[in-house]
DNA sequence: CTGAAAGCGCTTACAG
DNA sequence: CTGAAAGCGCTTACAG
């Protein structure tokens, strides 16, 4: 349990400090400090630089506690992962976003504070449990495939600055997602441009609003080509073998998946009955495979950006943060078009 | 630039508005929350109760910057990463250390402050800089290949509370590494007992501790053997044609090579110039692949424990934090063992 | 142009 | 047993 503090004993550098070293006020050091020496406060250049000239001299840095706890941002940025993010088995999807979320941080000269600290139930995590550390952040960057909608609208009334990375439902909340249901309505409708007249979508059993953009983007362009036939169904966890039986029955010319590893498995199920793909039965992708394995299949698959996703997040929030800007309603929920993987599992029914 | 402040206008939750609900003094609530209640200071039940209640009523979070600054832990642990950590070309160094340190973070509570804004010189970050936010965190993990000494000094003089993932050479600098030296010399001797007799070592171009411990392992152990013949190079970034040449000339019957990546190539360039692997020349490799291609060489290999080696650093760190603990110097600079991987890529030399 | 002062929200001796 | 007060290091009106 760390609570020790740094630094015991030793005396620290503070501004009073510097203030003696260079004979002035403490204020005046705050104020050459904060660049304020220039503008509404004059403070001749030559005491100014005596004050640089001291701190130059030291290794000061002002203290951030103090500095929030006095009213001014932090550049603190917090990130807070539903489920836990390293764990291998959300690591594939956090990596790229962080990757983007990194290296914007960077750019922004901000550091990034990550919510490790909060309590996991039933494998997802809380955001507000005491002593969480929201305040420390100037704004928060929320990741996960579902968020509970409860402590979203308790940020929104906060009035905390935040951006979920996904669409959300929730009034208010601010986010930048992608566009799966344009993106999935793309794939179906390349599927049927092809010929396939027979459609299998085979979901997550999750009612998280990329999953159901994605239904809504397959349902409502199959909804226009009247000679479509659809079969849905979710992907129970474990074993495919049963779902497997019931889209053979309904005999697809395509099968749509949202989840990669469902569509590997389903895959070599579909192999061991006999079913050759994408000769006999064409396989649509719903998500990006994480680590392309060199051996695995080349799914025709929806390719989001997920690095942007991460950039433009930060970008975002950044905006929000800043007192000169003003983002625009529509900038503040906005959806980033889903790349294509052409793949190779995509292709003519042989039955057209 | 995020400078607004969070919550602007909204009034906050604070102990002085739960002080009034309760009917009570603000420094009592301060010690009902921190449990002082009970011990030292005696406060009845009922009115202990009453505090209590009164903050379950809202959502009141004391403010971590203000009770940083009124001097108790946070249990954020800062870390700070030399190279970019996501950025791919870094991604499969610091990941394992990244999920063994947030899997031990959730574990203690602590949250995780990564100084993504430390400046970036010469493709390396700078620690110390101007606002830099180390004071914010109660003590910091140090993560990279190569550490700029003198920040570790500074640290050490300063008395901050660090511990770095790696062995380190600079004196009172607390770190976990990996015994790499004993590691090499395992596979140096498991080379020699197969019947090698010619050793050639490609080693990075890098002072950094962790690859003078693998060509100190490397010697020393080979020292012991008087009929040993040994080549060392190192290998310069891009092509290792000419040095393949070198190492060619010397006729080796097995090569280590420091990093995977020159293993792969250095493989490729060999087995295009007629020389099979490992039936001509064993390879033997002294650090691990990252993320493990089914396609490629199964190299024989130093497997180090990284997972386990980010976990642990945060252990010592906590331990360090906390006041009722006292790391004995033993394990304030402590070098957990090297796995190996045995791989298809070390046999015996024909020519034995 | 610069200094003295208030205040941010907390913790912790110190008085009652 | 509880309240009033000092202090952590800063920022920023507000007086000189």
């Amino acid at each position: 349990m760390p609570t020790r503090m740094a630094n015991p004993g030793k005396t620290k550098m503070t501004q009073r400090r510097i203030a003696e070293l260079a004979g002035v006020s403490q204020a005046t050091v705050s104020l050459v400090l904060n660049g304020k020496a220039d503008a509404e406060v004059r403070i001749p250049a030559s005491t100014r630089q005596r004050v640089l000239d001291v701190i130059a001299g030291t290794s000061y840095v002002a203290d951030p506690a103090a500095r929030r706890l006095a009213g001014v941002g932090n550049k603190i940025l917090g990130v807070f992962t539903y489920e836990p993010a390293f764990p291998s088995a959300s690591i594939d999807f956090y990596t790229p976003l962080l990757t983007g979320i990194e290296a914007e941080a960077e750019k922004l000269g901000c550091d990034l504070l990550v919510f490790t600290s909060a309590p996991v139930e039933n494998s997802r995590r809380r955001l507000f449990h005491e002593n969480n550390r929201l305040g420390l952040a100037d704004g928060a960057l929320l990741l996960g495939r579902e968020m509970d909608p409860v402590e979203l609208q308790r940020l929104v009334a906060m009035d905390f600055p935040f951006v979920a990375i996904g669409r959300r439902d929730v009034d208010g909340v601010p986010y930048v997602g992608v566009d799966y249901a344009t993106g999935t309505a793309l794939l179906a409708r390349r599927a049927y441009d092809l010929g396939h007249r027979r459609f299998a979508l085979l979901h997550l059993d999750s009612t998280g609003e990329s999953g159901l953009d994605r239904q809504r983007g397959f349902h409502d362009e199959l909804a226009t080509h009247p000679d479509a036939r659809v079969w849905t169904g979710p992907a129970t966890s474990g074993n495919l073998a049963p779902i497997w039986r019931s889209i053979r029955d309904f005999a697809p010319t395509v099968v749509f998946v949202e989840s990669p590893e469902h569509a590997a498995e389903l895959a070599r199920i579909a192999r061991d009955d006999g079913v050759e793909i994408p000769r006999d039965l064409s396989v649509v992708v719903l998500g990006e495979v994480a680590v392309p394995d060199a051996l695995a299949t080349d799914f025709t698959r929806l390719s989001p950006p997920r690095v942007r996703l991460g950039a433009e997040a930060v970008i975002l929030l950044s905006r929000m943060l800043d007192p000169d800007d003003e983002p625009a309603p529509a900038e503040l929920r906005r959806l980033l078009d889903c790349g294509i993987a052409d793949g190779a599992t995509l292709v003519a029914p042989v039955t057209a």
